[in-house]
Parts: structure tokens; sequence; C-alpha cells
DNA sequence: TCGTCTATTGACATTTTGCACATAGCGTGG
DNA sequence: CCACGCTATGTGCAAAATGTCAATAGACGA
């Protein structure tokens, strides 16, 4: 047991938001090209703020990897260092898609759980003691 | 890049079973103590089959140790070697509410994400290529 | 006694995640 | 010109989570 036993919220962000990362990346690409910084800020559109920039350009690189973004340099110079221009593939277009199913999926998991729980809180089940 | 570019589907099975063992466990112990083989059995009614024994053990195990629940060994004889019987704590009780809130917000970020999914595919958005 | 089924556990490899820091261009105040 | 701070991106590593394989062990039947 290596500090799994402590606490019941994990260290640093949920584990929530890193699991709705991707899905949530080429949704916001999936409206259109942006710049790796500018998803990191849109991020907290969906509840993702507060996550750490290299957790997200690692997504976007791994993403990159499998095909479903590509990127390119900007040759627009900003008041910084060259940016990256991401832009979703078809390729993302159709993973995208098969995400959401995947996301309804486990939203009808949640829906037979806290379905569950609440049928037993009315009818007063839980003897647990 | 580890591994981590290939394929979309991981290895196993898919990593939304395990984000949902622990909640489904307690939610079975709510319902009343039993055995660890009968908790595996019964994670199938919940779509969570498939799971390695010692997978499920092992969040037995931690759960335990963060008081969740508590267990003793079976004075009853199956045929076969003795068995534990697991028993939901009211700190696992708790922990079960708490759990079923998550879930909730859960469920709210993917109503968010499919939402804005769908709004998208109406608006004829998405020009990715 | 051998094989098989029920139960639980241990050990180890692999993968994922968080965090601290590195690099780098540009603007600004002194 | 130089230090500093802001915008952007990327690297490396330690720690944690997860998957897999195999060990143990009792009961039972052939």
């Amino acid at each position: 047991m290596r500090g799994r036993g402590r606490g019941w919220r994990w260290r640093g962000c949920s584990r929530r938001t890193v699991r709705f990362l991707e899905p949530t990346l080429l949704l916001l690409l999936h409206h259109g090209p942006a710049h790796g910084y500018t998803l990191l800020e849109r991020l907290r559109e969906f509840g993702l703020g507060g996550l750490n920039p290299s957790v997200v350009y690692r997504a976007l690189r791994d993403m990159e990897g499998r095909g479903w973004i590509s990127s390119i340099w900007d040759e627009e110079q900003s008041h910084g260092p060259p940016r990256r221009v991401y832009r979703l593939t078809s390729l993302g277009d159709e993973a995208l898609g098969l995400w959401t199913q995947d996301l309804q999926e486990t939203r009808g998991l949640i829906d037979r759980l806290v379905g569950a729980y609440s049928r037993h809180m009315e009818e007063g089940e839980g003897e647990y003691h």
C-alpha cells in the first residue's frame, strides 16, 4: 500500500480532470484551430482549470502522435516565443465521435449507480453497522 | 512517449472500469455485508465485469486501510478456503455519499461536453481540414 | 492422490500523473 | 544594455496507479 490509503481525494487536482482532458481538447479544436496556451485557458470553461501546463502540452503531443491533431508553428509573432497552432484531423474528428459515445456510456453507468443509491436511501436500506 | 501513443483504447479493460470500482463496491456493501468473491460477481450487474480479482481485492484492502469498510474471517465454512466478510463502516457510508456527489458533478461535466458537441454538429461547425 | 473449483494474496512490470525546472522571445524600466 | 517579468512550450524524473502472473490453500469428487 504505497500512499494509496491516505485521503480519498488525490493529490493535485481530481482524477476526473485528467480523464476528461483529451475529449475536451478535441472538442475545443472541433470548434477551430487554436494555440496550446489558448486551449489551456479555454479548458476552464469546462471546469478543467488549475491544470499544470505540462500535462496539457503532453496530452497534445500524445494526441498528435496518434494522428488526432496536427500542429504547425505559427507565422505571426505574438509578444512572446513562437507558438504552435493545433488543428483537428479527420482522424481526430472520428476519435471525438467515439469519445462522445464513450462518455455517454459512462453517463449511463453513473445514472445506474446514483439511481441505485437513491433507491437504497428511500427504502431505508444500508444497514452496515 | 512510452506506448502512450498506440491505440485509443487501453490495455486490459477500459480505464472507466477502474475509476468506478470503489464507489460501486461501496454501493454493493451499502446493501449489506458480503464476501469479496461475491462482490466480484455482483460487479457485473454494474458493467464492471471482466475485472482481474487482484484488482478488486486490492481495492477492498485499500478501502479497509481508509476505514471505509471492515472485514472479518467468516466462521461458516464454505466449500473452499476461509473467506472474508466485508462490511461498510459509518465512515464508508459517508464516503459513499461524497462519491455520489462527485459522480453527479462528473455527470454534469459529461452533459456539458456532449451538449457542446451536438450543438457543434447541428450548427455545422467543426471545420478542421 | 490428482485435478478442479472456490477464495484470497503477493510480487513485479508497466503506465500514468504531478511537479519542478529548462528554454526562449519579447517588452519595459532603470 | 541588463535585469526582470510575462507569454509559451518542452524535459526529466519521482511517485502513484494499474495490469498481469503466479502462489497459496481448503474442500470435494473421481
